[in-house]
DNA sequence: TAGTGGTCTAGACCACAAG
DNA sequence: TTGTGGTCTAGACCACTAT
């Protein structure tokens, strides 16, 4: 093998420079037999610097989202693509997705019955303490985790949520059991930050990844809100696209 | 001074720990005399670890963009409200921000006569090659960066904007300089990444930061393409609202 | 010049996954 | 048991800022 040069004393960091060579490597497809990237002691190896090097430049990498870490496994290579979401005033989730993904899945993580706090019921519109079904679920399209949401409806409208929704797998469709045909979203804000523990986990991503969070409320078409989301995308696999 | 108490060996990182004391220890308003974060020595006495150990509790908080570390000076602790930018059919930069901060900047970064390239040329709805203006700004509230923009003008159409909106500070006004009193946004995407060494330094963030990239094209009301932009927020600072 | 953050090395040990 | 990534220490030197 040709000895990898990185050029010492040269106003660049030599994690830097192999951030940039393992960046090359992987689009060259030079790792693709294996989807890993080599162990952080062959790396180091490879390029004539210390394991903590080598663990600088891959950290930059798996913030990044082009890698993710895994204690006791290795270094796996992430696929870069994002799906786009659109977000209208009928904002479907799996509509909106449509032909980018092959297979669109729906897990129902937890349900509960809770009373509404200040900030749910004022976008709700009702009094604090009014009984919500909080719904928290999780997204993904042909396998890739792509997004996870904690949701609220009020209970004596909408009772039978929870159940519809594991068996229907749509939101749209459990509305529908419940004889709503048709709702439109009201608002929603955008914010973006880095990933907590729990959305870590729940869609797969490495430490330092970044969640784009949505806050919406869809409402009837007579304009009483009938839902309040907070959704996490992983962002390194979802674009939003505002269709105004 | 009370020997801060850091356990060892209990299933959670040192530096974790640390990242919550100092986090901890920000909110409550310890630093407020400086506004500046002990020196990493002082901290890993304080401490009782070594100094490795609380740079990486440091790039922590700096990722969570609650601290800066300016190499040379020190590490200054960040604002971390986030001003609302609504984007809606009618979008426009300096009314959305209204009176959340008490000023606004907009400053020119350059201009140049460009062709237009495939994908802005397919946003414009223009012929591959057509002059086009570009224009290269940066916005920011109260002194805070809050976005920076690269736009695109037809040439032909709107010839001084580079002159209008460098004496005007304001796309809305430079547009009305050329005799186009109303348009509309058309479509906007968003993606979360992190910030690139220029918007870093642009936007004044630390590495690591978070930037919401929004494409987005405005048009008139005859809906002939007018615009066509690339706006990067800093995501610590801007949440985004869809109005639908 | 002194003080600060940035980089790199060397070595040790731990936690987790796979055989 | 072996190999992987995760954490922590110790020490050195560099680059930049303030004085």
């Amino acid at each position: 093998m040709v000895a990898k040069v990185v050029e010492r004393q040269m106003g660049v960091a030599l994690w830097r420079q192999i951030a940039d060579r393992i960046r090359l490597a992987i689009s060259n497809g030079d790792y693709d037999a294996t989807g890993m990237v080599p162990p952080e002691t062959a790396l180091a190896a490879e390029f004539g610097v210390n394991r903590h090097t080598v663990r600088s430049a891959l950290a930059a990498l798996a913030e990044e989202g082009l890698v993710r870490a895994v204690q006791g496994r290795g270094t796996m290579i992430e696929r870069k693509d994002r799906v786009s979401y659109p977000i209208s005033r009928r904002t479907r989730f799996s509509q909106g997705l449509g032909r980018q993904v092959r297979e669109i899945g729906t897990e129902l993580l937890g349900h509960a019955q809770v009373p509404a706090s200040g900030e749910i019921a004022t976008a709700l519109g009702v009094p604090p303490g009014t009984p919500l079904i909080e719904l928290s679920t999780v997204s993904s399209g042909d396998g890739r985790p792509l997004s996870t949401a904690v949701s609220y409806y009020p209970a004596e409208r909408f009772a039978r949520m929870a159940e519809e929704y594991a068996q229907l797998g749509s939101v749209t469709k459990a509305f529908a059991a419940h004889g709503l045909d048709d709702y439109v979203r009201v608002s929603t804000e955008i914010v973006a930050r880095h990933a907590e523990a729990e959305e870590l986990s729940l869609l797969k991503l490495s430490p330092g990844a970044i969640v784009m969070e949505t806050q919406s409320v869809n409402a009837d078409l007579e304009g009483r809100p009938v839902e309040y989301s907070r959704t996490r995308f992983a962002a390194d696999r979802v674009k939003l696209r505002i269709e105004t």
